[in-house]
DNA sequence: TATGAATGAGAGTTCATTCAT
DNA sequence: AATGAATGAACTCTCATTCAT
């Protein structure tokens, strides 16, 4: 009733939905979608099996505030190290680092975004691909236009060398070990594209 | 005469099988493991539900069976395109085109093989790779180690190269739309890995 | 002081309950008891989930609290029209025309009635027979003795001949359209009655 | 396969059929719609849970299934007994009695569709309608049309005065003791609708 | 007194699998 | 070899109820 009650309630309530994300993630990291029951959710963030229903509407609605959560996060620790860099080439290798570097230290974030992506449920790739839109967005114009226009790059398709690139990232990060490191080194990427753009 | 008759029967038998895998092709495609219920593939097939269990032990076992299935059509369709060419820069031009072409004409077996390489079942992921062991050394043997000797290409790592490559092939095979036809196009991504490949 | 805060709190906690109830009797009639369920009931009346269980054991309970509020009102709308005449026949024309009334002005609590009187929980029927015994007891008392002894009936089982009226009163009241008027004129009804009973 | 087998099956699916509606029968008049589970229906039958999926679509579709069973069931009991009467007045009579015997042998049959016919649920109070038509049919025309046409009856007006009828059947017959007795009697009752019937 | 987050029993439903025919 | 009726574990979701604030 009182003000500061009220907002006690709104930061419980907050925490508890955090909680059931993180938990989530996890449970559909390792076993998928459908693999995944709620009630493992709930356990596993310290929560009864009705808990997740006070916060979510379904257990799809839960994907789905999953994939933009994981979405911005993904993007604020990526564009971050990416704009850290003046020039192109040096941009996109910290592309390739920091997405090798942020599925390691997010691995169960980065097995529940590729298993969406490619997964064969069309709702969630939709989804994802709008959550992923402004990374899209960040390799075109902060990566690639730029890069033409510092003449690093040659004068190439901005979309498809985007939509190229964002598969070679996806699919570099797809492709790790238990620990969540890639099989490729992201510098080795980093030089093939760099070869395939520069003038 | 009893040695006709049972050489008719397993004929049968095995067209039967085909008819499974055809139909269990389909429904993965379209709804994944999960999402798809052994009924429907009996039903799509043509037979009663009990069918699949005299032909497959599980559905675990069916889809087992099935990535065998597709790697094998899809590598004969691949090496075959490939092998054509002589230069190892028209071959690896070559993979990226027959694997385009390939993902066109069989858009279920595609969906299938990219659901199960970025799926959440480990067990799927290890039969995926098992299976698609000899295209992985399609790409490292007959394209980059070919390329070296050629010295079309610099001298690289060939399993790291090889991996790579696979790696491209599959996000480049998974964006494709209804059609099957890929967002990005194969030629594009073939000239990015010359360029990177190339001494 | 406190008295005066006391009769407050008093009057505040009776208003909160009427409010319930009046809820509940739109939520039950709508959907049944079962098909309830006890937050719709408070967000309807304007309070929060729990508020229910300050005023109620439990929903159950509220039902049969209801069900004495809808009797007493029920009964208190057809006594006062059906004494309000002096002649048996007249009086009968009056109960059925006063229940026909009562339905279309209280839609929602003739709904609860019907349901509780013809549905499947006996402990609800029964606490409906004990609810309505005082209407029982006016058809008996107030109008059939009194046509008997106003030699306008014959002299007929006076429990019985109460029972069926009660009967055809519940029939006629339970078959209405959406907006409560009753299929069958409750002047037919009556007429019918009448013709059964006068002497 | 085999054209006996295939009838075997048919006649097997339709005995257990005929059980699960059987045990639905009872379940749903103890406990109401809501308060069945189907659980226990399956166990009353002698299956497990899943059988009744074999053979509805859902609870639902198991209730409405019902509802035309029991209907048709009720119809040929009532429809035969009245009918053997020549006379109108007879037929009436017979109606009530008829009604009576159905209800006391057929004591769930009447509880499920008395608690339709009044119950929340506006879909099956819809059906219940529909099945019930031949009935009414059965009242205006075989009854009431027929005594006006006789003589018997005074010329009423057919279709209000079926409507009636049916609601003081209903009305009686849901009024039972545990044995299923009518606390009127029904010749009581077909005796109060004579004297308003008759010319 | 009112609140609403949390609970967990219990429901309807699905479906992989078995097996008698 | 093919069938399809039966099974029952497992799942998602609902909601009456509790209780700390």
């Amino acid at each position: 009733m009182a003000r500061y009650k009220e907002e006690e309630r709104v930061k419980i309530k907050e925490r508890t939905r955090k909680s059931l994300l993180a938990a989530a993630t996890i449970e559909f990291a390792a076993n998928g979608f459908d693999g995944t029951n709620v009630n493992s959710i709930s356990l596993r963030a310290g929560f009864a099996k009705g808990t997740v229903y006070n916060h979510f509407k379904s257990k799809r609605n839960l994907m789905s505030e999953l994939i933009l959560e994981i979405a911005a996060s993904h993007l604020a620790f990526v564009s971050a190290r990416v704009r850290s860099q003046r020039s192109a080439d040096q941009r996109l290798n910290q592309f390739f680092e920091a997405g090798a570097d942020f599925v390691e230290s997010h691995l169960p974030e980065a097995r529940v975004m590729v298993n969406n992506v490619y997964g064969p449920d069309a709702d969630f790739r939709q989804e994802m691909y709008q959550a992923y839109l402004p990374m899209f967005d960040l390799v075109g114009v902060d990566i690639i236009s730029r890069g033409v226009e510092q003449r690093i790059f040659r004068s190439v398709d901005i979309t498809s060398s985007a939509a190229m690139l964002m598969n070679f990232y996806l699919s570099v990060a797809s492709q790790v070990d238990d620990l969540g490191r890639p099989w490729i080194p992201p510098r080795q990427v980093a030089d093939f594209i760099l070869r395939g753009l520069e003038s």
